[in-house]
DNA sequence: CGGGTAATTGACCCGGGTCAACAGCAGTGG
DNA sequence: CCACTGCTGTTGACCCGGGTCAATTACCCG
């Protein structure tokens, strides 16, 4: 089973037929990528687009420089970019954090997927405008968030999304990013996450250890990080619609 | 005239028919609001689509102490979100910064225009990635750039968009956005604005008054603010295809 | 047990924030 | 015509959240 369904279904109910539609694409286009690797790299051009089946992965962009910035995250069940393969070259690069699983749907599998299935294609929609949401809230993050806001912001809407995908168990879930990842994706240095981490740990808000993530307060950790999941727009409306299967 | 077919006509040539179709929307739809007023606001039910047909507008999201971050900037030709209205509540702000002429596109219009028009629909597509793109820039911009880079960085990227839709004389363009519209955008205060902007001009990179910018040396500033404009996918595609009108 | 990655610590520093005052100027009303 | 108000921009003095540098200490994993 691919999460993606899962996913999917919380905006609307898929049929049988739109499930199995996913699935035989998901095996096809199947793929493993070794952790730390990258599947595409800026500047490419893009032909296919993605579905994170196992793993977790990430966007990012470099500077010159060399400095680096995760700018999203990609858990099991997301997908990159519809649409990608009408642009001429990629803007970011994607980098697998840990082994990956991946399904790669070539421009006419996809396309013909999304005719022969409305209630995907309109899945797909809302799935974009949460992907974009997403983004926004990460450039209020970066903007405005302190230090322990920003990285209590980050676990929060880790676990949530984990748990909309049903990869949570209990207050905790697999969390395989490093302290360096952290710093990439917040835009803080590896020390300061580091002492950040220790406070969130003594406020007794969290539990980080052997790349496992327990969320022992969830109110308080919400408040602490200004917390409001409306832009992960998690309201199961799909939970009403009927599927004609 | 309306900027946008202008601005879809980047990625593909559009029809008369096309065209005429998006110049009786906007003046169907046409509404005026006036400038520092909220056009939509976090927490309502998304309704239709809007056109920006005339003047400057920002998306925004705010936090409970009141710390406020400008998350995007809307020039005109520029399209607020395809599909939102298929979601439950808006995550986000939208407010005007000058005088604004915008288009309300509503749910049913939208959706007859993309089935009658293919090539609206690619190109509205394009159009869309290139927004998050964008929103992943920034995503960078506000994680990585220095206070100085990040402005330089701003200024090039407006500059750029306005050109795009033939809204800059020479190396210089309207500029509406005071201090403290950077202030939000840029996750910096205003003191040090201020004191950022008088850099740029000391180093001759920009002169900035009476709402006005202009780019005194594009390759310096470019490289100071390690400006990559892949991200705007300027690249007009559109020009090699054929419109068969 | 050795070698590499990930986490942690201490000492010190700086980019950018804070606070407070002030200047310029457009609008408005008396 | 001027006084008043309010917004925008500017300046100075001081401070702090988070960065830098440089070790050191766990951990794997083979």
């Amino acid at each position: 089973m691919t999460p993606l369904p899962l996913r999917l279904e919380a905006y609307t109910k898929l049929s049988h037929d739109d499930r199995a539609s996913i699935e035989r694409l998901s095996r096809k286009g199947s793929r493993e990528v070794g952790p730390r690797r990258d599947l595409v790299r800026e500047g490419d051009k893009p032909k296919s687009v993605f579905l994170i089946v196992d793993g977790w992965a990430c966007r990012y962009k470099q500077l010159p420089d060399g400095r680096r910035q995760i700018v999203s995250l990609f858990l099991p069940g997301d997908i990159c970019d519809l649409n990608v393969y009408i642009l001429k070259e990629m803007d970011h690069s994607i980098g697998a954090i840990t082994p990956l699983k991946v399904a790669e749907i070539g421009r006419d599998e996809f396309e013909q997927l999304i005719q022969g299935h409305p209630r995907i294609t309109q899945a797909l929609f809302w799935d974009q405008l949460v992907t974009v949401s997403v983004q926004r809230e990460w450039t209020l993050n970066l903007g405005q968030r302190t230090a322990y806001e920003r990285i209590g912001h980050l676990f929060l809407e880790l676990f949530l999304r984990l748990e909309a995908v049903g990869m949570t168990q209990g207050n905790s879930c697999d969390f395989p990013l490093t302290q360096v990842d952290i710093v990439d994706a917040s835009g803080l240095t590896a020390v300061h996450v580091n002492r950040t981490l220790q406070e969130l740990r003594k406020e007794g808000l969290i539990e980080l250890q052997g790349r496992r993530l327990t969320i022992l307060d969830m109110q308080r950790l919400k408040t602490a990080a200004l917390f409001n999941s409306n832009y992960l727009h998690l309201d199961r409306e799909g939970a009403h619609l009927d599927a004609n299967d």
